[in-house]
DNA sequence: ATTCGACACGAACGGCGTTTGTCAGGAGAC
DNA sequence: GTCTCCTGACAAACGCCGTTCGTGTCGAAT
């Protein structure tokens, strides 16, 4: 596999073409595999599946893609296009910070296989990076350090993705609920008592009622808990190099 | 596939034997997936394999398990039995839970099959119901209330996954950072200033120091954030009947 | 002794990702 | 214009996968 940048669009002119077929592109193969993703799941997204869907043989997409793990990154990276990052000046940061999140989570959560991607998939082409520089510049407004901020990016995407895939899980099964709720409904008291006891919680608080609470969860941690220098305490010194260094 | 819960093992004798092969067993099954997960990865546990570890065909699995899928599942709950809940009576509930967490991450990172396993298959099993009574535990001893340590244990176990699946990958390539600094690296200052200024903190932290901040802010969170009652506050006598509940 | 149920497992089916090799068309050089 | 080279297009093939089907064997029950 080549160390070529997967998101730096190589100029392939496709030398097929006439009255009946259209050319290839690597956007054209981008664009059916993620509408095959969707619809069919990650299984419903292989090589064959794209390629008979752009009436083509599967051999025909090497000219555009590495291999198929290269097809799903960029698949990934142009559904994370659909994510709206607020930018009224007027709200808040905590507001438009739930905002993006909720967008995040939702353009994940529309379908199992887009969830499951995100999570064997590292988020690194441009959207993504749109997204985190959003965190991050929301995380500033809020007063959050950089050094801080860094972390806490990492952290809140890497819940909303959890999360996402969580609730798409949730929602392909008929049974929304699905084996966790039998399993622990068929828990023993004496042996796990506190599951017994809480075994409504555990599953309760679909959609955003969970969300809210745990982004409120994330925040208050994150604003109070700036990250360490390396000598294990937290300088007022620093605190004020760090408003200096934001004037700059 | 059938609704038999996969955690209850089935009574099945086994009729092969003999002096030269061993009989086949779940356990025995579950074992050698197991090994071949950390040694080979995710790929590494097909059923071809694992049969053939076993000296036998694919289809001999079945009598044993359903599928694929539940073989899976089986082979994560078998990796969490290696988890340790620690239980020392005089040592502060704080302490014991990150080394609770620390305990689930070191397992699940230790190699990128099981953490990538882990990212795909709901925890259901007895090793990971063992899991989550301690953390109810320790979050009761942390005095937060019922409800709110439901969610709680999900939010914590959730990004325990997802760090671990995190470390895991960046463990597997040589490379151990790999292809996000690549991307961070040529990241254009107009267009991602935020991310440009912060590229090395944006991977730095790694081990137990991104974690140990990381469970800082959850557990700051946690702590300051009980879960809304149904009107949207807050009631001291909810608080009070936890208490009682605690003695009964 | 006979029958039944279930383990054991090879063969086969349909599917996968990828490589190899051939063809055809376009661009560039002469 | 002709020739050569490069590259997109893609069929065929390879090796691998999960699963089903069918057959054989053995032990338990009658």
């Amino acid at each position: 596999m080549s160390t070529r940048n997967p998101f730096e669009a190589r100029d392939v002119t496709s030398r097929r073409g006439g009255p009946v077929k259209k050319p290839l592109s690597r956007d054209a193969i981008v664009t059916v595999a993620l509408d095959l993703l969707t619809r069919e799941g990650l299984e419903g997204m292989s090589l064959r599946k794209v390629a008979a869907a752009l009436e083509t043989g599967p051999a025909s997409l090497y000219a555009y893609v590495d291999d198929l793990r290269e097809l799903q990154t960029l698949v990934f990276d142009r559904a994370l296009a659909d994510v709206t990052i607020p930018r009224e000046p007027l709200r808040d940061w905590r507001s438009r910070l739930a905002s993006l999140l909720e967008s995040y989570i939702t353009i994940l959560a529309r379908s199992s296989g887009l969830a499951q991607l995100a999570m064997n998939t590292i988020a690194a082409g441009p959207n993504a990076l749109r997204i985190i520089e959003a965190l991050l510049c929301l995380l500033d407004e809020a007063g959050v350090d950089q050094s801080t901020a860094a972390w806490a990016a990492d952290l809140l995407s890497l819940y909303a993705t959890a999360i996402a895939a969580e609730q798409s899980h949730r929602k392909e099964n008929g049974d929304p609920l699905g084996p966790l709720v039998r399993m622990l409904g068929s828990v023993s008291q004496p042996e796990f008592p506190r599951i017994h006891a809480s075994r409504e919680q555990l599953v309760s608080g679909q959609g955003l009622e969970r969300f809210d609470w745990a982004i409120e969860v994330l925040l208050k941690g994150v604003l109070q808990t700036p990250r360490q220098s390396h000598d294990g305490s937290v300088s007022p010194v620093e605190k004020g190099s760090h408003r200096r260094a934001r004037h700059a």
